[in-house]
DNA sequence: CGGTCATGTGACCGATCAGTCACATTTTAT
DNA sequence: ATAAAATGTGACTGATCGGTCACATGACCG
């Protein structure tokens, strides 16, 4: 965690020094990263980044932790439209796929640095808190538990295997979305944000809902 | 690609320093493999290996083809089990996922490096050759328009989005099966291959392609 | 003023890296 | 045997890295 000196900073300055830094992160691996460049980049001394956090892991985990606010703060906001009680389970799989993707768009330096911080080194990892992943996951299994008891949802499926496979889909919307716009995921790592309308985005959705709840037999086979 | 020096190479030789090469690149990223560690290894002088490969990228891109070809062979042999005919698209799809998870387990090392490959430096990531991700959607995608024709699956997805979703699907199968298995996939890498016999992998199987076969919502609804 | 304490500084350290090159050694051809 | 070509070698270069520390600067308080 920061040293007390980095809270005693004005904010304007923490501010400043923040955003580069989460540009560095964003930008390069853990690894790749450079504490040198970054501190360039900000004017400021090496001297004084190592005042503020114990070594480069802490100013990451700080970072990680801040990215993962903001978005999560974004998701709940978008992710708000809509009655929260009323709507059914896949009314509200599908208003998470839409803030999912629209808190990405923005905040795409936060989303980067997640993705980052899922493969840094082990002794990082260890030292991060525990994964926004992983609340997701819970969070979807009592959706899901919700929606089995109220009959929308197959009671006989294992919530906790079928939260991670929606997960999974969810991580794979990059990828569909792009190929659906003629980007090769492969190649390409960015689609160019103004592509991204909900006229282009509803019809995937609507698509993978109807996967989700139909399955891909052909809808005349019988029970 | 290689120099011709290195195909003048002993076979052995070739063979044992491609070996200790595939586990230096398995084991940490492009970006953090050394190529100094690797030759005080392998008991070569570092101007030896610079004899063979134009740099470390080179080196890099020949392992990961390596590693492709000798995946995909694994998988070809696994997954050949069973009438490729005369079964259909969901048997297929599960040799497939029990091939790939077999596969995997025979061949850590190439697994590891592949899942490297797709996190390397765009830099790097040019230079590979054409993914095999992008041959396992394109496989997956004559797949479905083939079970379409026949009847087996609805004939108004999209078999492009389908194929992606069912990649994100296989790809979030580890995490799925360490669930299943008490581990946690944030924390733990890796799960020990001798828990992951058969009596384990086949009921989630079942549950998984009940779930892209049928979905989610109740077996009595109505259509 | 003077003294104390927090903060800022950047030259410096040891380590490591990818890649080079002048030279030694070995293999092949003559 | 000798020349020529191929291969092996490791000290070296220049760069970058994360992190340190002796010291300078400034703020605050008596």
């Amino acid at each position: 965690m920061p040293k007390p000196t980095f809270d005693n900073l004005p904010a304007e300055k923490r501010a400043s020094l923040m955003a580069l830094a989460l540009q560095e992160f964003a930008e390069h691996d853990f690894a790749t990263a450079s504490v040198s460049r970054l501190v360039d980049r900000a004017g400021i001394a090496k001297g004084s980044l190592y005042q503020y956090f114990d070594d480069k892991a802490d100013l990451f985990v700080y970072l990680v932790a801040q990215a993962e606010a903001t978005l999560l703060g974004a998701l709940q906001t978008l992710g708000g439209r809509g009655d929260p009680l009323g709507d059914g389970f896949l009314q509200r799989l599908r208003g998470q796929m839409s803030a999912t993707i629209q808190a990405a768009l923005a905040h795409p330096r936060e989303a980067r640095l997640i993705q980052r911080a899922r493969q840094a080194p082990p002794e990082v990892r260890q030292r991060l808190d525990r994964h926004d992943a992983r609340l997701r996951i819970d969070h979807m299994r009592s959706l899901l538990v919700e929606a089995q008891a109220s009959g929308e949802l197959a009671g006989d499926y294992d919530p906790e295997l079928v939260a991670h496979l929606l997960a999974a889909i969810m991580s794979g919307l990059g990828p569909v979305v792009m190929a659906r716009l003629g980007f090769d995921p492969e190649r390409d790592s960015d689609v160019p944000s103004e592509r991204l309308d909900p006229v282009i985005l509803e019809p995937i959705f609507d698509e993978v809902l109807r996967f989700i709840s139909h399955g891909l037999r052909p809808a005349s086979a019988l029970v």
